[in-house]
DNA sequence: CCTATGCATTGAACTAGGACAAGAAATGAT
DNA sequence: ATCATTTCTTGTCCTAGTTCAATGCATAGG
């Protein structure tokens, strides 16, 4: 169960075997059926989960009703809303498995614990933040930037599998454009 | 010179007096004249500054030469190519002073001694990352979901003393409106 | 096997915002 | 003070993308 886990997070061999003993002891495994919401707007995020199997997507829907998806994650991606988690703030956010899901949780608690005792873990978490952080900006700029057929044709380069495992109007939703042109830009696309 | 810096990382007196002198230390006082790239594409990052004074904007352009504002910083706030410096990768953005600055400078080397001697500084450098993952999610959900207008609001109402100082055409660019545009949407603002 | 529900496609009419051009206003260097 | 450069404004025309509505297509559940 631990083997993607302990590969994804000790690339570098910087941990002791007891150490990452017991890393996989904090971690809680837990089974989540499709279309569950794991959290909502306005909980507080309690969570940072590892996905083991499954397909999760993070968003936002704004104060017109309009839903704008902020993340998809798969296998070996984590998924929270690391702001409300931190600071036990309200989240703004929805997180939704669109598939049945197999996930390795942080609580608070047991993240908390687990710096204590091994306090080489914040390195790890402060790149994966940091990751985030150049994979947003770099959305961001395509957003900004590129037209509705290059971010589509960036994302399905980007993400190559996604696209056979969730609704074509979430990644519409995901690229900021309409689900109705996203299907004019593929029919273009298929015609070329 | 240290009090404002100080008073920004020890919010919550973490810190022994101490610990804070050796912060004092490892900083570098730098002043750069305005119109200076501190960092341009193709180069590895090799600082964090901390804005005591000026401003200063971190941009990115792309491959059809369309200019896209990332970050526009002032007193108080952090600049860096955190990707580029962390891992000591070429850089694919600018970093501009926009006014005559006054920076206390991290590099690669003293930010290292800082974690070894004092790794409760691990912690706060994740707040920063973490604070600008926020930011930054913030303003990608704006861009998707908000009209030229709603965004160019929220702009002056978040960031209020950054339009007296930044050309227009700047915030144009940070908004990703064109600056004929946003100089269309504040005449009619003005009218109303 | 049938039917309801959600999903993708297509078309027509519309609009927010872009591109270009030209003038006005501000800023700065000499 | 003057000239040059940059910045801002305004108008016209244009287009990428939206909205709405209709239709066909799957899929899941009884």
């Amino acid at each position: 169960m631990f083997e993607s886990i302990n590969a994804n997070i000790c690339k570098k061999n910087e941990f002791t075997p007891d150490e990452i003993e017991y890393f996989n002891t904090i971690l809680q495994y837990k089974e989540v059926p499709k279309k569950t919401l794991l959290l909502q707007e306005g909980e507080i995020c309690n969570f940072e989960a590892y996905i083991l199997k499954g397909c999760i997507r993070k968003y936002y829907i704004n104060e017109n009703g309009f839903e704008v998806i902020i993340q998809f994650a798969i296998e070996d991606w984590w998924i929270s809303d690391i702001a409300s988690f931190h600071e036990k703030k309200p989240s703004k956010l929805f997180i939704e498995t669109l598939e049945d899901c197999q996930l390795l949780i942080l609580t608070p608690e047991t993240k908390e614990m687990l710096l204590q005792k091994v306090p080489k873990f914040e390195r790890i978490f402060r790149l994966l933040i940091q990751r985030n952080l150049s994979a947003m900006q770099n959305r961001l700029i395509d957003t900004i930037a590129k037209s509705a057929q290059e971010k589509y044709l960036e994302f399905i380069k980007l993400y190559p599998t996604i696209p056979q495992r969730v609704a074509q109007h979430h990644i519409a939703s995901y690229l900021g454009i309409s689900a109705e042109f996203l299907s004019k830009v593929r029919t273009k696309l298929a015609k070329q």
